[in-house]
DNA sequence: GAGATATTGTGAATAGGGTCACGACTTTAC
DNA sequence: GTAAAGTCGTGACCCTATTCACAATATCTC
């Protein structure tokens, strides 16, 4: 189950649940073909880049004709493991959290927040968009399978929550603190900051006046 | 105000405000030294990085000692325009956007949300976080000054607010929603895509199963 | 003050990703 | 059926960023 064909480059890993979204919104739209040109307008994306990102999986187009929608979704649903829903607990029910508990995208994809954990009592017992929310003191024996975690604690939290996540198997941690965490080097950790996106974006802004240039992702990458 | 040192890389620059918050919290513990070895530990990234980077503003460290931090920390100030404040608008008073409003990080840098847009009448008028929020119906004539917008709204929205945005003189977006937005070429729009961001770290976690890799920003880099 | 130790700054090598440009092949038009 | 148009897949190139590794220089120890 990992990376037998390990060749695949992050940066288009990445950008693969992008290509997925927008191949299902076509397919749903009724559409049966689409050009790397067009997926590119789409999610601004060079179409050269497109095409490579493709071809990592093998000649899945047809020159001339463009790629089908559906044969491309399928391909992707495997690759993306769409079928194996991985569970993930969120900790941390504060403005940011509820905001994920909110979104129902998750339930769409590969992922399930199935469990949430917070320390105010009047947020335990209760549920946000059918999340369960415990206390956090019960993290450890309530945590079941879930593999992966979302932080959006208060920063000083950060540290013990994670390595009480890692004594508890998490494999990967998406964390919105602003601290870093550290953790056993087998341990996949991102890092999401608000404030220095925001910050990085204004500081683009100010040094790096574009006139003809084009936007990149997030990140970042950006 | 803008690009005379041209030189600093993009990755260098979305590292600064990171740096800038780690030196400031040694600052406020009373630390007067620091080498690049100790904020690599500090901040996950490999200390040659850290010394390449700021090697781009000048020799600012000293060998055999490291970096004074007050000084690192004055000079950091300048280069990212701590004192002159971006203002900044948000867009959408929903989960994601209220956990801004509630982030007072903003305050202490170089960006503040100065007021805040919605559409549902029970948030207009209140402020959050000392943010008031109005109509969304009053973007053009409320928006004043703001430079930057960030995006919080339901994706169907965005890109028609995202054209009365740039219409309004608005520079700079930071988007949250998972539309991709269609703008002018001079305007500068970074994307976070917080089912993406999950998504991608399954997936690596599925398939790049990692026993001795360090971990990278937000990204995977980030 | 001399030797040991620490740490920077950077040239050079390496890694990683993006883009160009074009041959090969398919579809479309007539 | 033939010519024109469309599109992929990819070799070659370029650019950016990271990392190594070491000379230069500073501090620390006694």
């Amino acid at each position: 189950m990992s990376g037998e064909q390990n060749k695949i480059p992050q940066a288009t890993a990445k950008r693969l649940p992008l290509y997925y979204r927008f191949l299902n919104n076509l397919h749903h739209q009724g559409k049966q073909r689409v050009s790397s040109k067009e997926l590119s307008e789409a999610v601004k994306v060079d179409s050269a880049t497109i095409r490579r990102d493709f071809s990592y999986f093998g000649a899945l187009g047809k020159k001339g004709y463009g790629y089908n929608v559906e044969y491309l979704l399928g391909f992707f649903r495997k690759t993306l493991d769409q079928d194996e829903v991985t569970k993930v607990a969120l900790i941390g029910v504060g403005n940011l959290g509820t905001a994920f508990l909110h979104y129902n995208f998750m339930k769409n994809n590969n992922t399930k927040i199935e469990l949430a954990f917070d320390a105010d009592p009047k947020k335990v017992g209760t549920d946000i968009g059918g999340v369960p929310i415990y206390h956090i003191d019960q993290l450890e024996e309530k945590l079941g399978s879930a593999s992966v975690a979302i932080l959006t604690v208060p920063s000083s939290e950060a540290q013990g929550i994670a390595e009480r996540l890692v004594e508890s198997g998490i494999v990967g941690v998406l964390n919105f603190t602003p601290a870093r965490i550290t953790v056993p080097e087998r341990i996949r950790v991102h890092h999401i900051d608000l404030a220095i996106e925001l910050q990085a974006l204004v500081y683009f802004i100010k040094h790096y006046p574009l006139e003809g240039e084009h936007e990149d992702h997030n990140g970042f990458k950006e």
